[in-house]
DNA sequence: AAGCAAATGTAATGTTATTACATAAGTTGC
DNA sequence: GCAACTTATGTAATAACATTACATTTGCTT
């Protein structure tokens, strides 16, 4: 299982989110986890840099929180194009992966031979249960 | 013309960034602009704010750096999706729209009653020139 | 000129993220 | 076991980005 090879602070992050509903910025995932022994931000920032690298979670570069990722068991994750809705009313973060738009991107930045790196896609607005 | 009723500050914010190769943080504009009688950072958050509202300046969200809109002329930069790529080397920043992606994004928003706001799309990466 | 909306000036504060440096824990080869 | 190396941690300080609050001014409309 790939969740035995965290570290404890990257279990305790992990978890944070996970058991969240809605995305989590930083510092309230190090409020939550002073009771575990977390005093400074850097301890939730390093954790979340591994599980991003191990592409577990997700970082919203919109809102600055992140959120677990919803197929961690899937290569789709760490290696794919992902995109987000974010309900700006409840914070609901819904994941999503479609072929096409990645492709279209692709064949956009190979036409002008960039070389892409990290994208982000993302959605704000609301969510059915927030009309 | 549209920039003519812009004000002193809107204009000044708007000439920096429009004036820069790179994007440039809402911090870097209030240092160009102290020769200027800027002081404090709300003059270009409030000057950003409006630009951004009349679409004649986009944020890019994922590296909280700020471009002119490169084509302030048309339409499509206010109200459609805008996309970018982002070069990590040299800053360039290239602005596209894409319909199809626009549709795609659309379709699953659509399909979840989900009412979109504002999308980002931002590819980061190396472009042709930086490698 | 009165009234109103938009913009401005200023200070203080809040929020997000990183640098720097010291220490500890796990791994590998011997 | 232990030396060497890499990875993870702890802690403090600081940097970078953004907003709140409040007083004042400007420009427009009537």
């Amino acid at each position: 299982m790939t969740v035995q090879q965290l570290t404890r602070n990257q279990a305790l992050v992990l978890d944070a989110l996970s058991a969240s509903e809605a995305p989590l910025s930083a510092y309230t995932i190090l409020d939550k986890l002073r009771g575990d022994g977390f005093r400074a931000p850097l301890q939730v920032y390093r954790a979340l840099d591994k599980l991003q690298d191990l592409g577990l979670v997700h970082r919203l570069e919109s809102i600055n929180a992140f959120v677990a990722c919803a197929h961690p068991d899937q290569d789709c994750c760490s290696h794919g194009l992902t995109a987000f809705t974010i309900c700006e009313s409840c914070g609901k973060v819904t994941e999503f992966h479609d072929h096409m738009i990645e492709e279209r991107l692709a064949a956009f930045a190979s036409d002008r031979n960039f070389r892409p790196g990290k994208t982000t896609i993302e959605i704000r607005g609301h969510c059915a249960g927030c009309a």
